[in-house]
DNA sequence: GTGGTCTAGACCACG
DNA sequence: GTGGTCTAGACCACT
């Protein structure tokens, strides 16, 4: 379920926050779906709980997931769909950062609409 | 001509190469044009010759520049649009992970290309 | 009665107790009244009767309820209003902690107050 | 400048979090001054690096400070007062729960309000 | 069992 | 020097 590579830039822990959010875009996990305890996923993937533990509680914060006491964490009710301002810029400063390379690479507006539009209905 | 944002996360080496493609992109620095020494790029944004040296290395490294001994540092003859199949993956992949977050706020599909195309004119 | 907001950060047996003060201050609950047994409680709510346990105790410990043995548990006759040095400067330090938020909020004295009085009629 | 109670309930990166945000309401910290480095408040406080680095990022989340990369950590420019609805909600839902302590310690709403209004002016 | 916190020590990239 | 991340192991409160 999730595929850590432990040569990637990306640090481990942010790897996880993206494959989770990337499973409830996808639908793979849906709102009150149960996921793996902090142990169980340290355990699955070969890290330290700390690194999970930090891990979902970055999505917390972004409430992605809810942890219940005791219980376990599990996929928030209410996906997000906040029109949070600064969420927004912030992703479209990334966004032009990414769309730069496009450029870069020569390719023009309609190949760039294509292969974006593309990308996110596969998501 | 270069702004750098000592408070972002991105470091200060990254901002420099994206900034000096964002000025070749936007046609602000051609093809043949000197850019700063190392030194004097250093003095003008106040950061350490070291943090320059890094950036041009890998400007030029992704042969944005070039460098001719004993002349300077010059914006390459040849600006990239050579179908790189690698750093065309890359920058999809890159482009996936921030179109997930526009997706996760709630922009639906038509939205999502008025923003990327604009930006990309914007480039 | 109770409500229980098994998301929350605050304990359960937390939210048990000030829901229960709570009720007493509001006078839904008046001295003398029985509350249900740590059983029944713990059906109503759906938690472990453990977790009621120690939210009772906690209430017999700041003299809110009375347990009498055989039974059952009941509201305390004599409803604190015991000038308990210790409580007064706990909470008054719980209140300069909440109310730093509010400054850092920006919200100025005329708006706290408002916003306190508010809330303390409500109760 | 820090003093941290290790016998306290409250968590110890917690502790530091809401001590440097007393002391920036205060006014003891400015905009623009630096706080002792991770290691340096680790070794004055006699806690763990990752600990004081765990508040860190807390304050830095929450706007309070900005890290600038090798240089170390600052009071944030613009201490916040944005009106975040969400963290106001929060502020007064915890406000709820302390003033339901002094209601049941029998204090008056007018000596409620001189205690708050005390506190608030001496923040 | 669960998550939350902390320690002690390590390595890394950056400036 | 700085902050950021990770490990390995521990203790705690809560359910």
């Amino acid at each position: 379920m999730i595929q850590i590579d432990y040569k990637s830039h990306k640090s481990i822990y942010e790897q996880i926050v993206d494959q989770i959010k990337y499973n409830t875009i996808k639908g793979y996990l849906k709102p009150g779906d149960a996921i793996p305890s902090i142990r169980k996923m340290a355990l699955m993937i070969q890290v330290t709980p700390t690194t999970v533990a930090k891990a979902y509680q970055e999505l917390e914060r972004q409430q992605i997931i809810e942890t219940i006491r005791g219980k376990g964490t599990f996929i928030a009710q209410q996906l997000t769909i906040q029109p949070d301002k600064a969420a927004v810029e912030k992703a479209r400063v990334n966004l032009e950062s990414v769309l730069m390379e496009f450029k870069l690479l020569g390719v023009d507006t309609q190949q760039m609409i294509e292969i974006a539009t593309e990308i996110y209905k596969s998501l």
